[in-house]
DNA sequence: GCAATTCGGTTGCGTTTCGAAACCGTACCC
DNA sequence: GGGTACGGTTTCGAAACGCAACCGAATTGC
């Protein structure tokens, strides 16, 4: 299986699609924020094909969003786990969970709550320096090798 | 094209997938928050396959991302624009360019800053209710279908 | 009026990727 | 030695992708 993509462009975006992009690699990812890390339970909870499973846990691993540790309980078992790296799309799990809610309708999953106090956590939003919360019209775009101009 | 997907889970994320969970959707709705209305100018700053282009364009217009405009200056033409729902997504996107400016390096692409000030933006982060960045192993998915565990 | 061009697609067709199920090899259990 | 669990790999049909050619409507050029 290749793995073409785009491999070197000017686009943060694309670059982050490269290692996430495509429909289960955030799941797998999200799954083991939820705590998952064997190879059968990410398989049953998520319903993926195992060969698809596979290659997303290889290329997750290539990419460094998982480790796999060889913990020698019964037989042949491994472990995977988020690396620093994977544990950091939190932020954009997250937002992608509360865009979902918000323009899909609630959902009958989890809820995400502090673990302190069990309150639910903030929106997630984009924030100028000095706090306020910028949409994507109140941003620009400098030094752009595409377009100076304003986005939105 | 058919495209099925996972139409009803109780997943958020898997229903955020749904809409823009492929590998150009979010790149076109990332175009258009740069600025792109019009076909032609999507396909040549993409560099996305026509029909693909067209699939993905009425896929996002299905999901309530985008709508189409006729503008008829010259002959047929037409813009495609973003919804509410489509710049509430300027938060994902950013939280995914940040990731991957901090993971896989600085990109030479546009940077992001605040059009009142020109300082960049704040990393983007899921928050506390009273301001504390939180991270995965600080969070629990409560009246979780899945699973009560903490995450992580 | 007629050809050329632009725009926004659609169609054909070959290649790549996906996905379900069957199969494989190792290690444990009895 | 048979059975089971785990972590894959193989097979093969279906879907998605990407390129290029074509299409239809409107605009421009002459």
């Amino acid at each position: 299986m290749v793995r073409k993509r785009f491999p070197d462009t000017h686009c943060s975006v694309a670059r982050a699609l490269n290692d996430v992009g495509d429909w289960w690699s955030l799941l797998v990812v999200k799954e083991a924020m939820l705590g998952t890390r064997r190879f059968v339970d990410f398989q049953q909870n998520l319903g993926i094909a195992r060969n698809i499973l596979c290659d997303r846990l290889a290329r997750l691993l290539e990419n460094g969003v998982l480790i796999k540790q060889d913990v020698g309980e019964h037989g042949t078992r491994y472990e995977y786990r988020l690396t620093d790296k994977g544990r950091d799309l939190f932020t954009v799990i997250t937002a992608l969970r509360q865009w979902s809610d918000r323009w899909n309708g609630e959902s009958d999953g989890p809820e995400l709550v502090d673990r302190a106090n069990g309150e639910p956590v903030r929106t997630v939003a984009v924030e100028s320096r000095d706090g306020r919360t910028l949409d994507v019209r109140a941003v620009v775009y400098r030094d752009s090798s595409d377009t100076d101009s304003a986005a939105g």
